[in-house]
RNA sequence: GGUCCCGUAGCUCAGCUGGAUAGAGCAACUGCCUUCUAAGCAGUAGGUCUUUGGUUCGAAUCCAAACGGGAUCACCA
C-alpha cells in the first residue's frame, strides 16, 4: 500500500507539487494510536516546495490521494501529518490475503544465500552457565529467524577442547581424585555426576591447588628465602615490593595481582600443565588417552545441556583438529605481502593504517596462536561448504577486537566473503549481585536453572493450569515448555547488543511480557477454536470494529518484522513484535464476543482472526525457540 | 592512558534510518470472573530521555565535549 501511494505520488508530481519530488521526501509511519488512521504522511518535506502551511499541503495531498486510491476512505490532517483510513474492504482483504497465504511472513525457502552461523563454542573444562543460555538461545535463534527469511542456514560451533585449560582438568584429577575400594579415581559413572560437572570440579580443583601454591611461595618469598627460584624472579618481586611504597590501596592492589601472576608462574602445578600440553602436542599416548575420555565425558553431559536447551547443531568443528589449519594460510599471506616477519621469527600484521595495531599470527616458534586457527577455520568452513555466502559469530562483546582484526586480515588475504562475516556481539548477563565469577562460585549453571525454571512452572500450573484430561506425562512436557519458554523469551527479549541483568525471580515471571503470558494467549486461542465447533473461514462481508483492524493491522506487519529481525540478527526484534501483537488480541478477546456472538459471519470471521493471531504466535515462538501449547 | 560500547519512570526494558502529547512490564494503588482459559482486561500514579553545546522547520534519536558505568588493549583463549 506504501508503494502504491508512493508511487501514484511521484507519478503526479508535477501536478500536485508543480514540480517533480525525490523519492525519499515520501515519508510514512504508523499511524499514532490515540488518533484515526491508517498510515500517516507525513506533509513537512512537501511545505517548502508548495509554499504554504503544513495544514494546506496535508489537504491538498489528502484529497488528491483520496481521489485517486480506491482503498482510502478518508483522511484528516493533524498538526503537519497526513492521516489516511483505509476501507473495510481493504482489511478484509488483508485478512483473506493473509489466511490464504502459507506461512504468511516467511520467505521461500532457499531464496537467499546459505549462510552459517556459529554459536555455544564452549571450552570443555568446566559446565555450560548462564552466559552459554544467553548464546546458545540467540544463535539457533537467529538461525531460525534467517532461514524464515529464506536463507539456507548452517549451525555450527567449535568446540575448545584442546590447551592449557584442558590439561588443568586432567592434571587435576590424575593428582587429586580420590580412588575408590576398586582403586578407581572417579568417573561419571562411579560417582553417578554428569560428566561435565565431574570435569568441571577438578578444573575449580586446579585452581583452588593452584592458589594455595602460590600464596605459600609468596610468603617463602616474604621471608627472603629465594632458594628455589632464580635471581630475576628474587630481582622482580623486590622491585614489586618496594613499588608498592606509599602508593595508595587500589595500586597497591594491582602491584599484588602482579606478584601473585609471577608465584603462579613460578607453581609445579602450572610447569606440570604445560609440560602435559606439550605431550599432548607430541601425541604422547597416555596423555591423548586421559584427553579423550575426559573430553568424551564432558561431550556427554553437553549433550544432554543440549537437548534440555533445545538447541541443535549441523556440522561440529573441532579445535584439536582446526588448530593447525591457519598456518598454511598465515605462509601464503607471508608470501602475499600481507603479514612480515619480526627477526625472532613470529609473524606479524600491521594494521596501524586501519586504526588497530600490530597484531601476532604465529609466534616465535611457529605455534598458532588463537586468530591464527580462527582464519583457518573460516577458510575451511567455506570450502566445506561452497555455496556458503556468509557467516554469523554469536560471540560475546568481549571479543570485539579479535573479530575486527580476524575480519581485516581475511579480507587482506583476499578473501572477498568476509564483508559478509558478522559478528553477532552479545551483551554480558549480569546478575543482581554483581558479575558472574567462576573463581567466587557465582556462576549460575545451566542445568540448575532450567531445572529450577521448570520447577516453579510446574508449581504454578498446577495451582492455576488447565491440566483436565492431561496424562501425567503431558504434564510434565508442558511444565518443561513453560518453564523453559519463559526463560528463553527473557533471555531472547533484549536487544543481544545489550548488556543485560539477570533477575532469577523476574525469569520465572508469569504475567506480563513474558513467554509464559504469550503461551497463554495461544492456549485460550486454541480452546476458543477446539470449542467453535465447523469452521467456515471464506471472505465475508462484515463491517470490521476498530479492534478487529488494530489486530489485522499488526498481523499484515509481520512480514517486515522478519526482514527487520534478519537483517539484524536479532530475535528480539520478534519478541517485541509478538508482545505487541498479543496485547492488542487480549483487549480484543476482553471486549468483543467471539464463540458467543449470536451473528454466525462476524463469529466465523472473528475466529479467522483469532486463528491468525495464534498462527503468528506460534510461527514466532518457534523463531525464538520456544514451544506454544495448546492448553495449559 | 589509547580504542570501542552503554546511560530513557523506583527496577527491568522498548522506542534511536530525526517527526505529533516519550511507551511497556514489574513493584504500588482502584475496579472487572452466574458470560469464550482472570497466567487476563480497564484505570490511577510515576520522566530534566545523565549534563552542556551544536546541526535542523523539528532532536530521546545525528555531531562534539564533559560526567558516570562497562569491555578491550598477551608470543592467553
Amino acid at each position: 500500500m506504501e508503494e502504491k501511494i508512493k508511487k501514484i505520488v511521484l507519478d503526479n508530481a508535477l501536478e500536485l507539487f508543480g514540480a517533480g519530488v525525490e523519492e525519499n521526501l515520501i515519508q510514512f509511519q504508523q499511524t499514532r494510536k490515540d488518533v484515526e488512521g491508517d498510515l500517516t504522511l507525513v506533509v513537512f518535506p512537501f511545505v517548502k516546495l508548495l509554499k504554504c502551511s503544513p495544514i494546506q499541503a496535508g489537504e491538498k495531498i489528502g484529497a488528491f490521494l483520496k481521489n485517486n486510491v480506491s482503498e482510502i476512505e478518508k483522511y484528516a490532517v493533524i498538526n503537519g501529518f497526513l492521516n489516511l483510513v483505509f476501507s473495510n474492504d481493504y482489511w478484509l482483504n488483508q485478512l483473506d490475503t493473509i489466511y490464504k497465504t502459507q506461512n504468511f511472513g516467511f520467505s521461500q525457502p532457499g531464496s537467499k544465500p546459505m549462510m552459517m552461523v556459529e554459536y555455544s563454542s564452549p571450552n570443555t573444562n568446566k559446565p555450560l552457565h548462564l552466559g552459554h543460555l544467553r548464546n546458545n538461545f540467540l544463535g539457533y535463534s537467529v538461525s531460525e529467524i534467517l532461514k524464515a527469511n529464506g536463507h539456507e542456514v548452517v549451525k555450527t560451533q567449535v568446540i575448545n577442547d584442546r590447551g592449557i585449560h584442558i590439561c588443568k582438568s586432567m592434571l587435576a584429577w590424575e593428582k587429586f581424585s580420590p580412588l575408590n575400594e576398586k582403586g578407581e579415581r572417579e568417573t561419571p559413572a562411579n560417582t553417578g555426576l554428569k560428566g561435565d560437572k565431574l570435569v568441571g570440579k577438578y578444573y575449580v580443583e586446579f585452581d583452588k591447588h593452584f592458589n594455595q601454591e602460590a600464596k605459600e611461595i609468596i610468603e617463602q618469598w616474604q621471608l627472603g628465602d629465594f632458594s628455589n627460584f632464580s635471581n630475576d624472579t628474587k630481582i622482580a618481586f623486590v622491585n614489586f615490593e618496594k613499588a608498592k611504597e606509599g602508593k595508595d590501596e587500589k595500586a597497591i592492589q594491582g602491584i599484588d595481582d602482579k606478584i601473585k601472576d609471577l608465584a603462579k608462574n613460578q607453581t609445579a602445578l602450572l610447569r606440570d600443565a604445560k609440560e602435559m600440553l606439550v605431550k599432548w602436542e607430541a601425541r604422547d599416548p597416555q596423555v591423548y588417552l586421559l584427553w579423550t575420555t575426559m573430553n568424551s565425558w564432558v561431550y556427554e553431559g553437553f549433550e544432554v545441556t543440549y537437548k534440555k536447551m533445545g538447541v541443535d547443531f549441523d556440522k561440529l568443528y573441532y579445535e584439536s583438529e582446526t588448530f593447525l589449519l591457519g598456518k598454511d594460510q598465515v605462509i601464503k599471506g607471508l608470501e602475499q605481502g600481507v603479514f612480515f616477519r619480526k627477526d625472532d621469527g613470529s609473524v606479524w600484521i600491521d594494521l596501524t593504517s586501519d586504526g588497530l595495531d600490530e597484531k601476532i599470527v604465529l609466534r616465535s616458534d611457529g605455534t598458532a596462536v588463537y586468530i591464527t586457527q580462527d582464519i583457518g577455520t573460516a577458510i575451511d568452513r567455506f570450502s566445506d561448504f561452497p555455496n556458503l555466502n556468509g557467516m554469523v559469530y554469536t560471540v560475546g562483546n568481549e571479543q570485539d577486537y579479535h573479530f575486527k582484526v580476524l575480519f581485516l586480515i581475511l579480507k587482506k588475504l583476499g578473501y572477498t566473503w568476509a564483508e559478509n562475516c558478522f559478528h553477532l556481539s552479545y551483551g554480558m548477563v549480569d546478575l543482581p549481585t554483581g558479575k558472574m565469577k567462576s573463581r567466587e562460585g557465582t556462576v549460575v549453571d545451566a542445568d540448575d536453572l532450567i531445572d529450577e525454571v521448570v520447577e516453579t512452572a510446574a508449581e504454578m500450573t498446577k495451582e492455576r493450569g488447565h491440566l483436565e484430561g492431561m496424562t501425567e506425562d503431558e504434564r510434565e512436557k508442558l511444565y518443561y515448555q513453560i518453564g523453559l519458554g519463559g526463560l528463553k523469551y527473557y533471555l531472547l527479549k533484549v536487544d543481544p547488543k545489550k548488556r543485560m541483568m539477570f533477575n532469577p525471580e523476574e525469569s520465572i515471571d508469569l504475567t506480563g511480557n513474558t513467554g509464559p503470558f504469550i503461551q497463554y494467549t495461544h492456549a485460550r486461542i486454541c480452546s476458543l477454536i477446539a470449542k467453535a465447533g465447523e469452521l467456515n473461514f471464506k471472505a465475508t462481508n462484515v463491517e470490521l470494529l476498530s479492534e478487529e483492524i488494530e489486530i489485522i493491522k499488526q498481523l499484515a506487519l509481520y512480514p517486515e518484522i522478519i526482514n527487520e529481525a534478519a537483517t539484524t540478527f536479532s530475535p528480539a526484534v520478534i519478541a517485541n513484535y509478538t508482545y505487541e501483537l498479543v496485547k492488542t488480541y487480549n483487549h480484543f478477546y476482553q471486549s468483543v464476543k467471539i464463540n458467543i456472538e449470536p451473528n454466525e459471519t462476524i463469529k466465523m470471521n472473528r475466529l479467522k482472526i483469532s486463528s491468525e493471531v495464534a498462527k503468528t504466535i506460534e510461527k514466532s515462538l518457534k523463531l525464538l525457540g520456544i514451544f506454544a501449547p495448546q492448553k495449559m
